[in-house]
RNA sequence: GGAGGUGUCGCCUAGUCCGGUUUAUGGCGCCCGCCUGCUAAGCGGGUUGAGGGCAAACCCCUCUCGCGGGUUCAAAUCCCGCCACCUCCGCCA
């Protein structure tokens, strides 16, 4: 085990730490139920008792109340402590995840060429450009309503936004999925649960007073639906496939990608989730990645595929698939879609189990972008433009786009500022 | 936001005023058995769940009456806080 977490970079001392503690919580814990069973039983014969008897009794118990009381204080602290440093631990690592840090990934596939635009002569614009031409992406009012980082999707860009989750929905529908459309407001044991607020909370917005969180993915939602349940084994896998807005403070990345709506704080996304058992969960990952791969050949895209390295998993996978589109913008592969087996990390921090044969377990979980629609929208726009500015409509997308085949310049474009 | 009501075992429900004899009552459902050409009905028994101890079975212990505190030798029951749901009012899309 401290191997395995030296892997990403995880000191043993801190695995050690919550050994220990649960070793003094065991103790602790049995020590109380044992003084809690005399009490019991004294209290027992003392309803029945009388008299003199029953004034005998009742001098023994009262001391024996109090260690009581003293015991129950010890065991809740000791579980509390327990509890803390385990909340610290990351999920193991894959064995089979590269070793390493950010930039340690492997290229598990390359899927399509990235367009020539030399070989055809023109330069192509970036998505900013085009979303003007196009009448499609609104920065200069997003940033005026809402700051940098905020965008309207207009027109085309709402439509093309609006076709695109119709047809991850459709896809996810048909792959068995239950679709949703979850809350994006939620409460700590959530963000918690799913490991969001250990590193990552400080890309994290908290309201006001209020104790509650803005999701920056549904995952939470999805994991904490079923949080506190103990599921039917034979139930599983429940997938469930979910429209919602994401935000994120971006607080790390101050400087980068600040131009157009590749990073911003607010995005839509549709999720896949997936509950299912430990042994199970590898191949689900790989189904995950498949239907990915599924919507993106759809768009006519070119990506690939990498295996995250294990210093780059973040607090609750154990390994990480991630599509990388080709930006022609930028010359060069970016990150689009992220799926992640979390086995049975969250499962146990949220309290989601599923009886089986041998009894009750935690169950896996596992989450995975169909589309999420900033980046994906900036990758049509990108991809599929053409000299005049105007945009291809992927074949498979144009029944969810009026049947439109080509996105035209919107007359008066640009001179909307 | 204001007023009132409710929250007990898979579901329904008794118990809460007046704390201990409750291993939380009863019904439905479910499971096992009996009876039976078959089915149903009838009869008998079992059935809250979770965690822990054990190689395992039996068994034992703890926790569990929305959640968290408090009072008490002892809390489903008394007190305080919170949450969810229902009804009405206000506000609002």
């Amino acid at each position: 085990m401290r191997t395995a977490q030296a892997k990403r970079g995880l000191s043993g001392d801190v695995v050690d730490a919550a050994l220990a503690a649960d070793e003094q919580r065991r103790s602790s814990i049995a020590e109380y139920e044992q003084l809690r069973a005399e009490q019991k039983q004294l209290g027992k014969k003392i309803a029945m008792a009388q008299g003199e008897e029953k004034q005998a009794l009742l001098e023994r118990t009262k001391t024996l109340a109090a260690e009581v009381k003293k015991a129950e204080a010890a065991q809740g602290e000791a579980d509390q402590r327990y509890r803390d440093l385990v909340m610290d631990i990351p999920n193991l690592a894959a064995a089979e995840a590269p070793e390493g840090g950010e930039d340690n990934f492997a290229v598990l596939e390359e899927v399509g060429t990235p367009r020539d635009f030399a070989d055809e002569g023109f330069e192509p614009k970036d998505h900013v450009e085009l979303g003007r031409i196009l009448g499609a992406i609104d920065v200069e009012r997003g940033a005026k309503v809402s700051g940098s980082r905020f965008y309207y999707l207009t027109g085309a860009g709402a439509d093309l936004e609006l076709a695109l989750v119709n047809m991850a929905m459709d896809q996810a529908r048909g792959a068995g999925f239950t679709t949703m459309i979850p809350p994006t407001l939620v409460k700590p044991r959530a963000m918690e649960g799913t490991g969001f607020l250990g590193q990552a909370a400080d890309d994290v917005y908290r309201i006001e007073g209020q104790d509650m969180y803005l999701v920056g993915t549904s995952e939470v939602p999805l994991a904490a639906y079923h949080s506190d349940e103990i599921l039917d084994a034979s139930s599983l896998p429940l997938r469930y496939a979910a429209f919602s807005p994401c935000f994120r403070k971006e607080a790390g990345s101050h400087g980068k990608d600040t131009r157009g709506i590749f990073r911003v704080h607010w995005f839509d996304k549709v999720e896949m989730f997936s509950y299912t058992t430990v042994e199970e969960s590898y191949d689900e990952h790989r189904r995950l990645l498949g239907w990915e791969k599924e919507f993106f050949d759809k768009l006519e895209l070119a990506y690939r595929v990498i295996d995250v390295a294990a210093g780059d998993l973040g607090l609750s996978a154990e390994r990480k698939f991630d599509i990388e589109a080709w930006f022609p913008s930028q010359g060069r592969y970016r990150e689009v879609t992220s799926a992640s087996n979390c086995t049975d990390f969250q499962a146990r921090r949220l309290d989601i189990r599923a009886r089986f044969e041998g009894g009750v377990r935690p169950v896996a979980t596992l989450n995975g972008t169909l589309v999420s629609l900033a980046r994906a929208i900036v990758a049509i726009l990108e991809t599929h433009q053409q000299q005049d500015g105007s945009v291809r409509v992927p074949e498979a997308l144009r029944p969810y786009l009026q049947g439109r085949e080509v996105l035209e310049p919107a007359a008066g474009a640009g001179a909307a500022r």
